[in-house]
DNA sequence: AGACCTTAGTTGACACATCAACAATCTATT
DNA sequence: AATAGATTGTTGATGTGTCAACTAAGGTCT
């Protein structure tokens, strides 16, 4: 048996395998978002909103989309813009102000759920679904290896 | 047993945490490939030209790389620009260019890849080798389903 | 050779993402 | 109450990514 060098090693292919899946269910998820000119970052905002009726500060949904708070600006920009959201005044801390679907967004989010739920069943074509509880645990358990690795955001 | 809801669908929830922990993980190489003053797609393209000592298209980047010719124009740009790699004109084929590193990126490569591959063993911490490769095998057959569900690029 | 189609790379317009720096506001401590 | 420190959101600079439209060059077919 041959000594295994670096590059081949199964814990490093795993790594670039799953930047690679990744890379291509982001690109499945903007062809299929196209379809209403939602950008997958757009709708994961119009979703957390729904989820939230009351609405959500720009920093929690920051928090929630694991990205930065000057990017949740021209995002909540574009969508506001396009009637999808609104700019509440929040009288509880006037630095923040609570985000919220309008009725449009309300309209256009349920429209598309049923179908992203669909899809994201069709994907896994009859794939066992013990495997993908294991699948998800892994995935978490990198998760929390990588954070311990690199902590700070 | 209650109905479950397309929401907490195992599979849907799998997907979730694998854009998830990628994000995580693609953070976490940003952290890491900062000591050089890279991101990870000035490295993945660093990585590719060393594999390829001859050198590559840009064509040939933008495919290995899942990105847009146009991306890899600008991502060549300040790779030369900062003198790691060179465009060489491509008798073969006067549209091209052939690009290959110079010998400051060959040495910048070099001295990254032990650090690289050593960060890619640890932040598996002990997970089991076999469940790598179930994981490997896995993501493979997802990314052959996104393929067929959501064809071109 | 000429006509036609394809391919490689660049450009410009735009979206998306980061960070640093700033203003406005909130909070805690004295 | 005053000061000091932290937090929310915006802005500007920059990098990364897409797409459409363009040029230049290659390939094919008659």
């Amino acid at each position: 048996m041959s000594k295994k060098t670096a590059t081949s090693s199964t814990r490093y292919q795993a790594l670039l395998q799953l930047l690679r899946t990744a890379e291509t269910l982001w690109n499945a998820s903007r062809f299929f978002f196209d379809r209403w000119d939602l950008s997958p970052s757009q709708f994961n905002v119009l979703n957390l909103l729904h989820l939230n009726p009351e609405g959500s500060t720009q920093i929690e949904l920051s928090r929630l989309l694991i990205m930065h708070r000057s990017n949740i600006t021209g995002l909540v920009d574009r969508l506001e813009k396009r009637g999808l959201l609104q700019r509440k005044d929040n009288p509880k801390d006037r630095r923040a102000y609570k985000v919220t679907l309008t009725t449009a967004g309300k309209k256009l989010i349920e429209k598309i759920l049923p179908d992203y739920y669909q899809a994201a069943e069709n994907v896994w074509d009859n794939f066992p679904e013990a495997r993908t509880k294991q699948l998800v645990g892994d995935l978490q358990k990198l998760s929390a290896n990588l954070e311990k690795f690199f902590p700070e955001r």
